[in-house]
RNA sequence: GGCGACGUAGCUCAGUUGGUGAGAGCGCUCGACUCAUAAUCGAGAGGUCGACAGUUCGAAUCUGUCCGUCGCUACCA
């Protein structure tokens, strides 16, 4: 039965490079789930792209003296290059720059609008007289009410660490100008999500299998109760509002307009299929939908996504959001301002993709945080993948080259303890595969590792390096059983390890199904080549690569 | 301050709705093997499950207090 599934996957923003803590949190996460899916043979679409609007980009771009799409274009070039080295699957990697996406988010604020849900109030913001321009909070300068910090922003000091509006400040200044704001009126749409408290708290109710943070975490924000939210900014950089009584220099905010990227993506995938109906297959009726983000991200896909899905009306609400925890490096949350952890292009010059993504993988946040440095990768790599899986595939390979003539050999008559190994693994694909699809994905990494310790433990208990001396014809039997268990974990890590599944092609064919397959008598097996490097920690560590201090900030 | 959590073997973490003697990986000790990237396999040692009090026939698992840690509380997403 061929299931549509939705892998939504959160949208990076474009303001920086991404470390590693978002790639656990979200991106490695969604793709082990998706690569498993089409081989369980799901139709899968799996979409994300880049955030380019917002508040920090023009704050960075503005430092940097060049315009915000410049930095967007800069860092959205350096995520899909990023994705390309990680095997990230993506069937569409876009962005919320595109004209598409502007077409997608005003048919959903006209709709929303139309049927109620959004309206217009009136507050009070500063206004730069010099610049003819409201001023975001980080615009806004001035002395901390509570510390006495000079350089404060409007939304909060740096210093001591407290959040600030901007009227505390005291001495407010504009940053663009240095001169003293006033406060003006200003119009802003806001959405009514007090609209959609009872009918969300309800939905809520019906989740099953969700994690617990996310459920309580949302159950939370609905009991303290929905705030209805601007949506406007009095900003230049941004999808524009499709209607002009608000006046010029006003832009859709992008916490509203970013979660309808999973919408717009699906529908320009459609159009480059030349299909573009076919994003219905995913949004309407029996599909799943899963959410892969990280827990910042929590109330943005179980409230106000599925409030503006409920809003506008006919489309599916997210079947599942398995939100992760955060991963911290040496104690401290990732950040790559901070210099806390590894950005991913510095990981990719330390360690091979697959490496990172079993590092990863075994540490994924999926119930609290969890803790990993570069010590830590090295240690994963070294002590469990190679000396586990990547050995494995290393010493079976070796003995068939040379013990079975450089060729798969055929099944011959397998005994008890051999059919006792493959029927133990296709369980452990079983096993594994449920584990995903529940999106246990440590688990899922656990179990396919177990199955390889179950092929060493055969090996060690067939002994088939000395069969070859006095058995030949069992050596070859019970090494063709070892290499048909190899093939069964190899699909079982698979979705984990997609770079050095299909340097196993040659020998054990492709993938086509989540079902272990039988290599085929004949192949050729050359000496092989091991599978993954061995990390050399001392001269990593001796060059200074210890991912940032650690620790705790602030 | 408010909110959400977390504190389980040396390290990193699992422990569904409370109930057979508390688990895994790595590290450590001992043993087996030597085909393989000095890799593998087996056995073992090691924890009063942060502290205190309570509910219960029975709690790592529920309640309260305390100590410690983290995150959120943004016109960041």
């Amino acid at each position: 039965m061929s299931i549509p599934i939705l892998v939504a996957v959160a949208w990076p923003y474009a303001s920086g490079s991404r470390h590693l803590g978002h790639l656990a949190g979200a991106y490695l996460p969604a793709d082990v789930f998706a690569r498993y899916q089409r081989l369980a043979g799901n139709r899968v679409l799996m979409v994300s792209g880049s955030d380019v609007h917002g508040t920090p980009i023009t704050v960075r771009a503005d430092a940097e003296g060049v315009t915000p799409a410049e930095i967007a274009d800069r860092y959205h070039a350096e995520f899909v290059g990023d994705w390309e080295r990680l095997g990230i699957s993506w069937d569409l990697y876009t962005s919320t720059g595109t004209a598409n996406h502007a077409v997608v988010t005003h048919d959903l604020f006209l709709t929303l609008l139309q049927n109620g849900h959004i309206d217009k109030r009136t507050s009070e913001q500063y206004f730069d007289v010099d610049a003819a321009r409201f001023l975001p909070d980080r615009y806004i300068e001035g002395t901390c009410p509570h510390c006495g910090y000079t350089e404060a922003r409007g939304d909060q000091c740096e210093d001591c660490g407290r959040t600030l509006d901007p009227d505390e400040l005291v001495d407010p200044r504009s940053r663009i100008t240095g001169t003293v704001p006033e406060l003006r009126e200003t119009e802003h749409f806001f959405l009514r999500l007090s609209d959609f408290g009872e009918e969300l708290g309800g939905w809520l109710d019906t989740r099953e299998g969700w994690r617990r943070h996310v459920l309580n975490f949302s159950r939370g924000w609905i009991e303290e109760g929905l705030q209805d939210r601007a949506i406007t900014r009095d900003l230049e950089w941004g999808v524009d509002v499709p209607v002009d009584d608000l006046g010029p220099g006003k832009r859709i905010y992008v916490w509203f307009e970013a979660v309808i990227g999973y919408l717009s993506a699906s529908k320009e995938w459609a159009q480059r299929q030349g299909d573009p109906e076919a994003w219905r297959e995913w949004w309407e009726g029996d599909a799943r939908s899963v959410y892969f983000i990280g827990k910042d991200n929590i109330p943005f896909h179980t409230i106000i996504w599925p409030g503006m899905l409920l809003g506008y009306g006919g489309l599916n609400l997210p079947t599942d959001v398995p939100a992760n925890n955060y991963v911290t490096f040496k104690g401290g949350k990732a950040s790559a301002s901070r210099g806390v952890g590894l950005t991913i292009g510095e990981a990719l010059g330390l360690f091979e993709a697959d490496a990172i993504r079993y590092a990863l993988a075994a540490s994924l946040p999926e119930q609290s945080d969890t803790d990993i440095s570069v010590e830590e990768i090295g240690r994963r790599v070294n002590e469990e993948l190679v000396a586990t899986w990547g050995n494995l595939v290393n010493r079976v390979l070796s003995m068939v080259h040379s013990t079975c003539g450089a060729e798969v050999p055929g099944p011959g008559s397998r005994t008890g303890d051999d059919l006792a190994l493959l029927d133990r693994i296709d369980e452990a694909l079983v096993r594994v595969g449920g584990q995903i699809d529940r999106v246990e994905l440590r688990a899922g990494l656990r179990t396919g590792m177990e199955a390889a310790a179950a092929v060493n433990a055969y090996l060690n208990a067939t002994e088939p390096w000395r069969l070859a001396k006095v058995d030949p014809e069992r050596a070859s039997v019970v090494l063709g059983t070892a290499l048909a268990a190899v093939s069964g974990v190899r699909l079982a890590l698979a979705p984990y390890l997609p770079f050095s599944s299909s340097a196993l092609d040659d020998v054990l064919g492709e993938l086509h199904a989540w079902r272990r397959i039988e290599p085929e008598p004949g192949t050729p097996v050359p000496k092989p080549t091991p599978l993954f490097l061995k990390v050399n920690l001392e001269e990593l560590l001796a060059d200074g690569a210890d991912g940032g201090r650690g620790g705790t900030v602030g």
